[in-house]
RNA sequence: CGGAGCGUAGCUCAGCCUGGCUAGAGCGCUUGGUUUGGGACCAAGAAGUCGCAGGUUCGAAUCCUGUCGCUCCGACCA
């Protein structure tokens, strides 16, 4: 049992800050409602952006950086969007600091125009797009962009909701509304593709109610997933904006048809809060657990050994584990990379940025424990003198605490690729089959209140409409996380009686 | 932004109510030694302008006012 972090029964906020902590995931900063991400949490995002990246390059988009400061005025073209946006805006009001009469900096030299701080770059972009879309033949635009954008939020919480975030966004302009519709839908089905096959979260994918949807999109569709604590979390989101920002921002093109006309854009992104669902869809008491996809070290050996002559031995053997694992070459090329030699970095998959580490370090064996198991590191390699004596090693892994001993010979990079992928797939299993034991019917409202107060996803029949989910969530705290894709059927509204053809997912959110 | 709680060493906290010696403990850290297959032990040592700013007082970690930050609950949101 770790000493340091609360149990998920105990506290299940206190836990999942603890697991941060421990992890070394993040810290809190100076400034209210940022973070600094350290870097065994920065390397999730890497590794985050690295498979993500590679998706949308297969889905044709390139990346492009488009500035943090925004002017004020660009902000009120769309009115949604503004309305949306407006009370978490940071602006940028002077140019410079000057000393004043007590010898304190104080801000001077005010702009003639206030920035913004980018919430969001829908408005700087539909700007540009104005300028780089002439004709159809300059269609589609499928633009991305990696960055950190700025929400002035009241209650924050590390990775799930900062004033700072990082994130990608992706904005395209095309032709005809179907186009952009299919592009919309295209993008969810990335995001629900690598939720599921790189972070191990199973999603529900559907659209946002009216009451839900992103300030100026035409519709709003979501990946919804499912924490361990019942409550939902919006892992990522892709809009359809119609016409709304090529009309703001007169994006027009002269058409097949010799005419001017508006384009149809999208924008869909995912964040650093993807960080957060993923340590709350895996995580235990223990601490974190990584899909072994997402980690920077899917494998880490643990010496053990109490005299040099020990250690001497047990180096031997490891050598020849290494070798087997990671190839000679990279074997003699670790030792000169300059970084610390009780910490030894061998690269096990250079293009996904994984590498095994070796733990020289002078801890005791139960101390190394219990620092990988907290850091989720998926497997545990242990070899000490018994182990060189039997000519086998033993095998740990984090996922189920469970114990083998291996014949050394049967330790190979295959080995290791197929442990992960087993471990992978079991991650994925075990939060899906979480998941589906907290999807429930409501039939009544009785029942829709009685279930979302258990937590978990709450299925019902629902004609979504403003007015009356606002007094759901003020009498449940649960709100319409989704209108699912799959429908069929009709059934009685949960709220009105009267027949409907949708069903929704209710839940309470982050 | 409303309600509640908390700010004392890197961490967890005691001391505050009832103002008064040089501000404490455990963990962690450093050094030395003994140890080492699931969070070791002994010894020595470093480390704090008591969140910050005012005020009351001969004297403030302690009382008063303000302010900032963190956590939780609510409203808002990726």
């Amino acid at each position: 049992m770790a000493k340091n972090i609360k149990t998920r029964a105990e506290d299940y906020s206190q836990w999942y800050l603890d697991v941060i902590k421990a992890a070394q995931l993040a810290d809190y900063s100076p400034v209210k409602g940022c973070m600094v991400i350290r870097p065994e949490g920065y390397a999730v995002w890497e590794a985050i952006q690295r498979d993500l990246d590679r998706r949308f390059k297969e889905t044709g988009h390139v990346n492009a950086y488009f500035p943090l400061l925004i002017p004020q005025s660009f902000l009120t073209k769309e009115a949604e969007h503004i309305e949306g946006f407006a009370m978490e805006c940071a602006i940028v009001t002077h140019s410079k600091l000057q000393k004043g009469p007590d010898g304190k900096l104080v801000p001077a030299g005010p702009l003639e125009e206030p920035f913004v701080i980018r919430p969001t770059s829908e408005t700087i972009i539909g700007h540009m797009y104005a300028q780089w879309v002439q004709s159809y033949r300059d269609l589609p635009l499928l633009i991305n962009q990696w960055c950190n954008v700025m929400r002035w939020e009241m209650r924050t919480r590390l990775f799930l909701r900062t004033a700072e975030f990082l994130w990608q966004e992706g904005h395209t302009a095309h032709e005809t509304e179907a186009q952009a519709q299919m592009e919309t839908l295209r993008m969810l089905d990335v995001y629900a593709a690598f939720a599921e096959e790189f972070l191990a979260i199973p999603v529900i994918k559907g659209a946002k109610t009216e009451a839900e949807k992103f300030p100026g999109a035409v519709t709003t569709y979501c990946i919804e997933a499912l924490m361990q604590d019942g409550k939902a979390l919006q892992a990522g989101t892709s809009h359809f904006l119609g016409q709304n920002f090529s009309k703001a921002f007169e994006i027009k093109f002269l058409g097949r048809d010799q005419k001017q006309q508006h384009a149809w854009t999208t924008s869909w992104g995912v964040s650093t809060r993807l960080i957060g669902a993923m340590i709350m869809a895996h995580s235990d008491d223990d601490g974190l657990v990584l899909p072994p996809k997402v980690a920077a070290c899917p494998a880490v050996i643990v010496p053990i050994f109490k005299t040099p002559e020990e250690q001497q031995k047990v180096a031997a053997f490891i050598d020849k584990l290494l070798v087997q694992l990671v190839g000679e070459a990279e074997c003699a090329a670790a030792k000169n990379r300059g970084t610390d030699p009780a910490l030894l970095r061998y690269f096990f998959d250079k293009l996904a940025g994984q590498s095994i580490l070796v733990d020289w370090r002078d801890n005791r064996p139960g101390d190394k424990h219990f620092h990988w198991e907290q850091r989720g590191v998926p497997l545990r390699i242990e070899a000490g003198p018994r182990d060189v004596d039997s000519g086998s090693v033993m095998i740990k892994k984090r996922l189920d605490r469970s114990k083998e001993v291996l014949p050394l010979a049967a330790i190979t990079s295959d080995w290791l690729r197929g442990q992960l992928d087993t471990i992978q797939k079991a991650m994925f299993d075990k939060a899906r089959a979480h998941r589906d034991a907290n999807i429930r019917e409501a039939g009544s409202y009785d029942e829709l209140k009685k279930l979302a107060a258990e937590g978990g996803f709450v299925k019902c029949w629902f004609t979504p409409n403003k007015e009356t989910e606002a007094k759901i969530k003020e009498e449940t705290k649960a709100t319409v996380r989704c209108v699912p894709f799959e429908q069929s059927g009709t059934g009685k509204d949960v709220y009105t009686g009267a027949e409907t053809t949708t069903r929704v997912i209710f839940a309470q959110s982050y």
